[in-house]
DNA sequence: CGCTGCCTTGATCTTCTTCAAAACGTGTGG
DNA sequence: CCACACGTTTTGAAGAAGATCAAGGCAGCG
């Protein structure tokens, strides 16, 4: 469980106390645009997703290219939905550019997030059990494209090289194990816990160095954080209000960064998750 | 979701109220002992297990009597514990006969139970990721014997036989779903809900009919369903006391039957998962 | 027949949600 | 470039759900 890079200052002059005031943080979105134009890959791009794809590592150079002439590409906004609950799984999906939010409905409306993932991640139907339907939502939290494959062409693939399908089960396996961690956590932990440890994750996946901290790449809500911590807006927007004035974290709009892991992974508990 | 067969009386008479006074339920354990020696299998059950475990259905039989040849056998009392939380994670456990609890421990010394597993599910090291740890505790519930093979033999099993190998990645992607419907609930669903979703869930595996109920056929104690519904014992006491006087379960001392389905189906809300 | 461990029930307290309203940032249109 | 309008975030106060603490009760067993 590393992060990107040590967190320069701990507490960097210009976020301590100042007499009775207290220096929350910039406003300034500090998120990167992404580097590509939206709703296109090139192909280059798309051979190098598929190599970085764990499950692809195995097959041979000249195999990935016929399975990339397997699949799809299809560019998508930030905020569009890629397929709902409730509608066909016909398809599995690779994350090629940007951020996608994979989450699940309730009948109160309220959502709960079950992941995040960055380019290289699948999502979608990953077994071919005929007409089954999609349990969650998937939307696209940043513009970004994703490369989509017919679920039976998927299994074609796992059938014919089964080294794939080797790396696959251990990566739905390491998920596994992640839902498991995730469900003591909710279990047991407290939010403050919770949203600890949902900070840390995303941090593990998505953190860049910015200004001594450790930025979160993506577009993060209080909102999002109450879907992926099973709290409250309120309740999330409560707890990062105390984080930020105790320095652990610094945050605006739409963003969150980490001034000092070490303290957020005490107050986490015991798995990051 | 089918539950072994219908509910004969939604209210047999012997449960209603009578006057000011409420007759709970016959305080008998009705649970049946294991119909095998304990600490044992015969070879016969053993190979018939094997068949039944779904991730070799497609494998012929006689190649069925050579995988049972890399399988070790080993009994269990109840309580006893399988493996434990850390310890390397080098074999791969299927139950043969008995009811197997797996959990996770927090710190605070309260546990989660992640799942009960019935004949013919595994658990344990699905993957063979040198000396990782196991992350959970696996226990016996009743007396029972599990087959066990080295994580390294069966990874040399999905090799060889891809079809295992794609039946696995079915199991356990359907698994991760059953995980993402607990965390849904954690998240959004009151206690209530999660007890009623738990007990549905146990009844549709294990569940028996027993005097016009579905008697979940393993010993289950208020802190079992606690532990698997992230509540405390007390809280899943009084849940269970309002579902017996509104005559929708019976239950004693480590045991449980759903009377009305139906009624707790409509408590459990969204997903029985 | 009394012991042990599970289950139940009550009272109190903490945590989190709910409801409500104000403050702030961001992007937009003037 | 400034000001407005929108959605996000923050904060407060009241309420509810569930946890915690503390006794008792009951079943099964030796």
């Amino acid at each position: 469980m590393r992060y990107p890079s040590a967190v320069a200052p701990p507490k960097p002059a210009m976020y301590q106390v100042i007499g009775a005031e207290i220096m929350t943080s910039r406003r300034r979105i500090p998120l990167e645009s992404e580097p590509v134009a939206p709703h296109m890959c090139t192909v280059d791009r798309r051979l190098s997703i598929l190599r970085r794809v764990p499950f692809f590592a195995s097959v041979a150079a000249e195999d990935i290219a016929a399975i990339n002439g397997q699949f799809h590409e299809r560019g998508y906004a930030a905020g569009e939905t890629i397929y709902m609950a409730g509608d066909i799984a016909a398809r599995l999906y690779v994350v090629a550019v940007g951020r996608v939010k994979v989450m699940r409905h309730t009948l109160a409306g309220q959502d709960v997030v079950l992941g995040v993932l960055a380019p290289g991640e699948f999502f979608g139907a990953l077994t071919a059990l005929g007409d089954a339907e999609y349990p969650d939502t998937a939307q696209a939290l940043t513009p970004g494209c994703v490369l989509e494959i017919a679920a039976e062409d998927f299994q074609a693939i796992l059938r014919r090289y089964p080294s794939v399908a080797l790396a696959t089960l251990d990566i739905v396996a390491e998920r596994l194990r992640d839902a498991h961690a995730q469900i003591r956590q909710l279990s047991a932990e407290p939010a403050t816990s919770r949203v600890a440890a949902a900070l840390l994750g995303l941090a593990q996946k998505l953190g860049e160095q910015h200004e001594g901290a450790l930025l979160i790449q993506m577009p993060l809500s209080r909102e999002d954080l109450a879907a992926m911590t099973g709290a409250t807006v309120e309740t999330v927007s409560r707890i990062m209000s105390t984080l930020r004035e105790d320095g652990i974290i610094r945050s605006g709009r739409q963003w969150v960064a980490l001034a000092d892991t070490d303290r957020l992974a005490a107050m986490a508990g015991e798995e990051t998750g």
